[in-house]
DNA sequence: ACCTGAACACCGTTCAAGT
DNA sequence: ACCTGAACACCGTTCAAGT
C-alpha cells in the first residue's frame, strides 16, 4: 500500500507531508526513533568521515537489525536529509547581542562555516535538501527579517539571505578535496607553480611562493566582505 | 614495488608527479588510453547520472573488463579527478572580444554555470581536486592576470578568481538536490510557507507566493553582482 | 607484456519467517 | 505488531592464471 510514486526527499512536497502529518503520526515508546538515528548518523560522520555513513554500520552502532532502520526511514537518501536538518539546527548559534547587522550577518557567516570546518564529514551530503526543514525555515526567516530591517524589499532579503547560505556552504563544500592550509600542501603547490612554463604561466611562476600559501580562507573572506559591501551600497544609496 | 604511502588524487603533490612524469610514461599504442577512459567517464554522467559512474559500467561502456581499467588508473577517486579535469576544460570558454572587464567576467561566470547546469552529473565531483591540473591553471593564470590588468593586487587577484570559482561551482552544487524552477516544486513550496506558524514566521506566510517563486537563478545573480560591484569599489575608490 | 575471470569484502534494499 | 536473518543485485579492488 505504499504510495506508488515516491516522493524525493527534500522537495518541498516530502517536507510538507512530514510537517502535516506530524501529529498523526504513531508516537508509541519505541527502543529507536527517528531522531535517535538520524544523531547516531551523524556522530558516525564525525568520527568515522563520510564513507563510513552505511546503513550495516549505523545499524551495528543502533545495536538493532539493517532491516529496522527501513521502518523509521524509507531510504538512506531520506536518512541523509533527515541527519543534516538535525545537523543545521545544531550549526545555527545565535549572535550576540548588540551587534550591528554588518557584525552580526558576518559573525552567522563565521560561525556555520568553523562549524562546517569542525565537521567535515557532514559537508557532502549538505545540498540544499535540508533547506525546507523547520530548523532551516527558522533560520531563514529570522534572516530575512534582518535583511528587510536594514531596508531591503522581502525578494531582495529572500534572495540575500539564500546567496549567504550558499556562498558558506559552497566555499567549503568547494574546497572538501585538499586542505589548503596543510604546510606540505602548500609546499608542494610552491613547486607545482615554480615548474609551470614562465611563458604561459609569467604570473603563477613570478609569485609561486606567495600564491602557494593563499587558501580557501582568503577566498572565503574575499567573497564574504563583498557580498556585505554589496548590500551596504545598496541600503546606503 | 608500488608507492607505501599512495598520494591522495588531487593534492598538489599528485598533480606536481603527474606533470614532471608526464613525458617518461609509456606512450605506446594502446586500445585504452586515461584520455579515453575520462572522457567516457564524463559520457557515462551525462547519459545515466552521478551514480552511474562505476567501475563495471565504464568498463561494460569501454568494452573491456574492469581490472584493465586499474592499469591507467589507481583507483576510482583519481579517475574521477582526472575526468574533472577534461570537464573544466569542455566548460572553460574564452569571452567574446571587446568587453569590458565586468562584461567580461559575467559571461564567464554565465558561462561556467550554463556547463554546469547543461551537465548535473558532473557537479557532485567537482570539489576543488581538479583546481591544480594544468586546464585550471591556464584558466587561472588568465583570470588573474585579468584581475591585476584592472588595479588588483596579484595575492587579490588571486582570491579573488578563486571567489568566482567558488560561488560559481558552490551554488550550482548548493543548489543539486532540488529544482527551484519546476513549477510543482514552486507550488509545493507556497503550500508549506502558508502552512507555518505565523507568529512564528510572519514574513514567509504573508509572502508566501512572491517567495516560493524566488530559485537558485536569484541567488546566483545576487551574488555574482554582489562580488563585481565589490571588485568595481576596490578599484576605483 | 598485457589482459581477464573470479574472487573478496563490502554496499542498499527487500521480504518471508519468526516471536 | 514488531523485528530479523538471509538473500538479491549491486559496489571497488585484487590477483592468480591465462595468452
Amino acid at each position: 500500500m505504499d504510495d506508488p510514486t515516491p516522493i524525493r526527499a527534500g522537495t518541498a512536497a516530502w517536507w510538507l507531508a512530514r510537517t502535516e502529518n506530524a501529529d498523526d503520526r504513531p508516537r508509541r515508546r519505541r527502543m529507536l526513533s527517528l531522531e535517535l538515528i538520524a544523531d547516531a548518523a551523524l556522530s558516525l560522520l564525525d568520527t568515522e568521515g563520510a564513507e563510513a555513513l552505511t546503513m550495516r554500520r549505523l545499524a551495528q552502532r543502533l545495536e538493532c537489525s539493517q532491516a529496522a532502520l527501513y521502518r523509521h526511514v524509507t531510504s538512506r537518501d531520506e536518512l541523509v536529509v533527515v541527519a543534516m536538518d538535525r545537523a543545521v539546527g545544531l550549526g545555527l548559534r545565535p549572535p550576540p547581542e548588540g551587534l550591528g547587522w554588518r557584525e552580526s550577518v558576518e559573525w552567522q557567516s563565521h560561525s556555520f562555516r568553523d562549524f562546517l570546518l569542525a565537521h567535515p564529514g557532514l559537508v557532502v551530503f549538505m545540498r540544499g535538501t535540508e533547506r525546507l526543514s523547520p530548523t532551516s525555515l527558522s533560520g531563514l526567516e529570522h534572516s530575512i527579517a534582518q535583511f528587510v530591517g536594514i531596508g531591503l524589499t522581502v525578494r531582495e532579503a529572500y534572495a540575500t539571505a539564500s546567496a549567504f547560505a550558499t556562498f558558506v556552504v559552497g566555499s567549503v563544500q568547494f574546497n572538501l578535496g585538499v586542505d589548503t592550509a596543510d604546510p606540505e600542501e602548500q609546499r608542494m603547490r610552491r613547486r607545482l607553480y615554480e615548474g609551470l612554463d614562465p611563458d604561459r604561466h609569467p604570473i603563477l611562476t613570478a609569485h609561486a611562493e606567495e600564491l602557494s600559501r593563499v587558501g580557501s580562507r582568503d577566498e572565503f573572506e574575499f567573497g564574504l566582505a563583498a557580498l556585505l559591501d554589496a548590500i551596504e551600497a545598496r541600503i546606503t544609496g
